[in-house]
DNA sequence: ATCGACCCTGTACCATACTACAGAGTCAAG
DNA sequence: CTTGACTCTGTAGTATGGTACAGGGTCGAT
């Protein structure tokens, strides 16, 4: 397998070429091996370690959180069942966030229900809602 | 009414006073008058002004969002319609991000589902499936 | 030999919403 | 008059996930 450059791993892994040096700073990649001038040399696999990234970013993962499913899969005395308690982690996380979201949704609802989009600022209900007289 | 110090309002308001210090920075709350030795002299309605921050923030504006809807409050021309826009506004950027959230959460759930949490992770079906090896 | 494309390090910057100082001045109670 | 609580400005740091240079060096083709 012949060494892939910087930019090479970078435009298959769908990312900058700035991110890889980031990544790479950060832990998410390995120190990768350099020629006598100080390039980078990558082989085939870290392309699939970035999509790997990528993909875990999609399902709501942190950098953070995907160093540790990276270093996971390294360690071998790791088990299938370590794997899947994070994911079910994440998975109550966005659960969490839902909820939150929901809870926000349905008070801004009822107060644009509130609001009959007619009159000044002085007569909105939003507003009014939002100000909470000290008086209370 | 006699004038309010940063500590005073930033108590009541619910926040720090380097909090107070850092909306005033950002235009949230107007530049207040000083003694003369210096220290901010508040009235009262910044008081108010801070729960309705606070609100507004627990809602899920940004304090660039907050900024606006305070703005529309304080221009006479704007109508309640206005602020009804931005609230419905809101509301789809919640829908959206609920959505987002929904989609990670299913594709978490499969994935745990497959796996047995059962063996090593080499033969782990949620990291397999965010190696989508390049094969493919 | 020269050109453009690429790579290097290091630093600073983007947004978001604060928080934490340092080092100085002020105020009110005892 | 001292002490402690409070305030001031200004700067820098936190976490997140990068992006954007500047000012160089290198590589491959012509």
């Amino acid at each position: 397998m012949k060494p892939l450059s910087i930019g090479h791993v970078a435009r298959r892994g769908g990312v900058g070429v700035e991110t890889v040096r980031f990544y790479e700073r950060e832990g998410l990649l390995p120190k990768p091996t350099r020629t006598l001038s100080g390039y980078r040399q990558f082989d085939e696999e870290i392309i699939g370690r970035l999509r790997f990234i990528r993909r875990a970013k999609e399902l709501g993962f942190t950098l953070n959180e995907i160093k540790e499913l990276l270093s996971l899969r390294i360690d071998p005395s790791t088990t299938c069942a370590d794997v899947k308690v994070r994911a079910e982690t994440k998975i109550a996380d966005i659960e969490a966030k839902i909820d939150s979201l929901k809870r926000m949704k349905l008070a801004l609802v009822k107060l644009t229900k509130a609001c009959s989009g007619r009159g000044t600022t002085s007569e909105c209900p939003i507003l009014d809602a939002l100000d909470c007289e000290e008086k209370s």
